[in-house]
DNA sequence: AGACGGTCGTTGCTTGTGCAACCACTTGGC
DNA sequence: GCCAAGTGGTTGCACAAGCAACGACCGTCT
């Protein structure tokens, strides 16, 4: 039973997220991905995130984001500002032009989640929300390296 | 609700493949992927599929399965045969050492899964597998060039 | 102050994927 | 029979992602 629900989770997650991608590039706009990064910054307390807490709420490597930001602020959607308490370091902030862009990508997204999902879990969102919130948090404390960053921001 | 549900679902697939594809690189054994198409191919009517019925199958492109098939074959896990009916096409099997990989994976996949999904999931595994099924019957339905394959293996 | 271990973010390299173009072959119409 | 249109699978190319290694910097301990 639960490895029914595993494979229907895989197939699910694979076939909605290949729609909606494709609905957001149909409307020449970014991918999921550049959607979750400047959503992800948006919404946090301060409206700007360290790298590495980025990173820690997106499940990607160090690199990869490192040159996703590239092409991120290339399309001058965030801009990075020198983190004066650690100069190491660097703050993300969406700029105004990646709040229009999420303003922009948002009615999108939001028809393909109705569309491709919303509508089809219907009255089990409540149930299918809760476990998988389960999953995603029990994954994320067997995972020390994560720990402080997600609990930071949930 | 449904916003949050959808949010749930990307992040708790992200998560629990990242650690089970973890758990099997610990074993020194292949990814996801290669399970996938050697149990798809495996559990088929025939134990043997066409090219582009496990692309259909998996949620991939054509090229991309093409390099990949190549690649298991190299490891000798699956053979192509030629297609008696259709010249231009192949029949994928899946070969003795691929069964015999099929075998040393799935127990730890399964420890995977149960570990980083069913034991959370629990007692509405039910309810979470018939809605992730509906999403996934309803995405397809609604791509049809997927249509005839999703129907020949459900 | 100075040294050392650990962390933050970037870069070189390798691997994997999608798109578009392509060849081989089938199918349907004349 | 033959030609045109369509399909199955592979290849060239561009791009995205991870790993390992690196330089810069922080915090601590002596």
């Amino acid at each position: 039973m639960a490895i029914e629900a595993w494979r229907a989770l895989l197939r699910a997650h694979a076939t909605a997220t290949d729609r909606i991608e494709a609905m957001l590039a149909e409307a020449s706009l970014p991918s999921l991905a550049w959607y979750d990064v400047l959503w992800t910054i948006y919404r946090s307390p301060d409206k700007q995130l360290r790298h590495f807490e980025l990173a820690d709420e997106m499940v990607m490597s160090r690199s990869g984001l490192s040159r996703m930001i590239d092409r991120i602020q290339a399309a001058g959607l965030i801009e990075r500002r020198s983190c004066p308490s650690d100069r190491r370091g660097q703050h993300l902030a969406v700029t105004e032009a990646g709040q229009e862009m999420l303003r922009k990508m948002w009615p999108v997204y939001e028809a393909g989640i109705t569309e491709h999902f919303a509508t089809l879990v219907g009255d089990d969102a409540g149930v299918v929300g809760e476990a998988l919130r389960r999953v995603e948090d029990a994954c994320r404390a067997r995972a020390p390296k994560c720990a402080e960053a997600a609990s930071a921001t949930h």
